[in-house]
DNA sequence: AGGACGATTAACT
DNA sequence: GTTAATCGTCCTC
């Protein structure tokens, strides 16, 4: 446990590979899901223009500036819920988007809460499926990942560094050039060809250089 | 007090 | 490839 939370306590570039292949274990509502994490996306604070923490500390953002191994969700485009693992020490603003992952246990629960799926894969691929598939929310924000026996708990694979790939976050207007993406190979839960991103992209830069 | 915009998804054509 | 859905957060007045 030790071994975890010092891991925890780097920034969220360090610690968003290490993350890949970790298992994140929900038991809300009473029954459990586990998902094997395959791809995530790191956010700093000051210094990452794409964070929620560059403004600073709000009350939406505090949990992101507490202590490392917590559970940051937000609320976004007035329907979804996404789900964060805060790294580095209080004080400092970091933490790991969890974009997409293979949901190993529980697989039954998942599919009651994501109906829309038609093939397991879809149940945590992408940020939003993924904290649905879950069951995390506004009750979960702050949930601390590193005690056993947690609603929400976090175990890491020991002895596992898995070869992944980089590239830039999804979905943001600004620092788009940072390749702060990370997400395994060849996993099915992962859309690492992403057609909408390149045009995503594109337009932005369009703006932005006239 | 008001308004713009989002770390997205699903269901269209 | 396009678009509606939908509301908390934060900035501006």
């Amino acid at each position: 446990m030790t071994v975890e939370r010092r891991r925890l306590a780097l920034s969220s570039r360090v610690v968003g590979p290490r993350l890949l292949g970790a298992v994140l274990t929900s038991r809300v509502g009473g029954s459990s899901v586990s998902v094997r994490i395959t791809e995530v996306e790191a956010y700093e604070g000051e210094g990452d223009p794409a964070s929620h923490a560059f403004r600073g500390l709000t009350p939406r953002t505090a949990v992101m500036f507490g202590p490392a191994g917590h559970l940051y969700c937000y609320f976004t485009y007035g329907m979804h819920w996404c789900a964060n693992i805060v790294c580095a020490t209080e004080g400092v603003a970091s933490a790991v988007l969890l974009r997409a992952g293979e949901v190993v246990e529980g697989i039954d629960t998942a599919r009651a809460r994501r109906p829309a799926a038609s093939r397991d894969a879809e149940l945590g691929r992408g940020p939003a499926r993924l904290a649905t598939c879950l069951g995390l929310g506004r009750a979960q924000n702050g949930t601390d990942l590193c005690t056993s026996g947690s609603e929400v708990e976090l175990v890491w694979m020991p002895g596992r560094r898995l070869p992944f790939e980089a590239g830039p976050r999804v979905g943001i207007t600004r620092a788009v050039d940072q390749p702060w993406r990370f997400w395994l190979a060849c996993e099915a839960s992962v859309s690492t060809f992403r057609p909408g991103d390149r045009q995503r992209r594109r337009r932005v830069r369009q703006t932005e250089e006239p």
